[in-house]
DNA sequence: GGCCTTCTTGACGCGACCTTGACGCGGGCA
DNA sequence: TGCCCGCGTCAAGGTCGCGTCAAGAAGGCC
């Protein structure tokens, strides 16, 4: 889902971030010590930071400063220390967040989703264009020349299943099981009736399919 | 420097932190339950909320949910509860922040710097309006030709769910989930009443709607 | 307590969608 | 050359989902 550098001098402790991390989905690069942090963080570009203060060589303030310069994203800090004064002073040189050890790993994850929540308002824009129409997948939408063409629920899964691996070969089984389910694995037909409409509604000819091809005895092939 | 609504039924709190606040520069709004802080955000529109979740009328999530569809800035939630289920909960109801009781003054100004440092990067338009209609997330008021027209809470529920996703299609499972609850993910009867008061009340020509377009077996779509 | 709004629930007709079967065609293969 | 399998096409039947109406239940307000 994103990628997290993770920063901390104990390495039980580093492990168990890890292993919660890559669990939640994220992409995880770690680091021991504050310069090793600093060039993991330039190298791997991370979408977020989570940094312990207690680090051997440089204090945590140091790091958040050489860090803060360049690096947008959010970065929660980590501390045994729980006076206020460290986590205002933390706050301030950039931090986002400051969670005092021992801490809950659910709690700690719970936080990360909040800091990434605001910080990519925007995902992605998935929309597939071709030369005769465009599909918008998140708005389930599909026009031909401009004018909205309307897909039934197993037209639209269908096509999507095959518009979502653009220019790959997607097998009649999958495509089965993923519409109509586990039992319909042998009922080849209904993908003859239903990639037939699709045709007569999206291809400018419908006898020669530009996009929506067949693969004999294998499946079927969407190529923008 | 910027405006905050801060809620909590306590008192003695509530005037401490709108003397802490105001020292530290910000234009402070109060509420001490959670209706009139849903009805102060709305009428104020404050830069940040402070919210406490133990309110004697409404539960701090429910607060929470009345306010994400349309308040963009952060939301730091108080609260005396310390358990890590609670913490997440409420992070995953929308806030941004969560601060236990007692806490320090000094950390929670902190805080609130960190959270408006970041910032709001979403310029939400809460007024979408159409040829015929306008509709106002905030203030939770439709006009149609220049004349209010009342809506049912379910009524709203249901139109702000597709209004905030405007051209995209929105499932009926979703829609449910989201109006009624888990439990109702099957009783689409409910949208097909709901849907018809809709577009008695919205639109011009209620037997061939313009904005709440069906899509059949999958849900309903609000093309402005 | 009585009235009003709102929500829930059921029934019914209609149209669209899914399923199913039949037929023709073309390529691979003996 | 004749057969067979896979694919495309078409049409018809039955089912399902949607819109509509109305009546009963629940809750708030005077």
């Amino acid at each position: 889902m994103s990628r997290v550098l993770a920063v901390d001098d104990d390495r039980q402790l580093l492990r168990a971030l890890r292993i919660t991390l890559r669990a939640a989905g994220h992409d995880v690069v770690t680091a021991e010590d504050g310069r090793s942090a600093l060039r993991a963080a330039a190298e791997n570009h991370p979408d977020v930071v989570v940094l312990d203060l207690g680090l051997p060589d440089l204090d945590g303030t140091e790091v958040l400063a050489g860090l803060r310069p360049w690096f947008p994203g959010p970065v929660l800090v980590l501390s045994a220390r729980s006076d206020s004064r460290d986590k205002v002073d933390a706050l301030d040189a950039g931090a986002d967040d400051y969670v005092t050890k021992p801490f809950d790993m659910g709690e700690l994850l719970a936080r990360l989703r909040a800091l990434q929540r605001r910080g990519t308002p925007e995902p992605e824009e998935p929309v597939v264009r071709t030369e005769h129409f465009t599909v918008d997948l998140a708005a389930q939408q599909v026009r031909v020349d401009g004018g909205v063409v309307r897909l039934t629920p197993t037209e639209w899964g269908l096509f999507s299943e095959l518009v979502r691996a653009p220019g790959r070969l997607v097998g009649q089984r999958h495509l089965l099981q993923a519409v109509w389910g586990p039992a319909y694995e042998k009922e080849t037909n209904y993908l003859r009736v239903y990639m037939a409409q699709l045709r007569r509604k999206l291809e400018p000819d419908p006898a020669n399919p530009r996009y929506l091809r067949t693969e004999p005895g294998m499946g079927y092939r969407f190529t923008p």
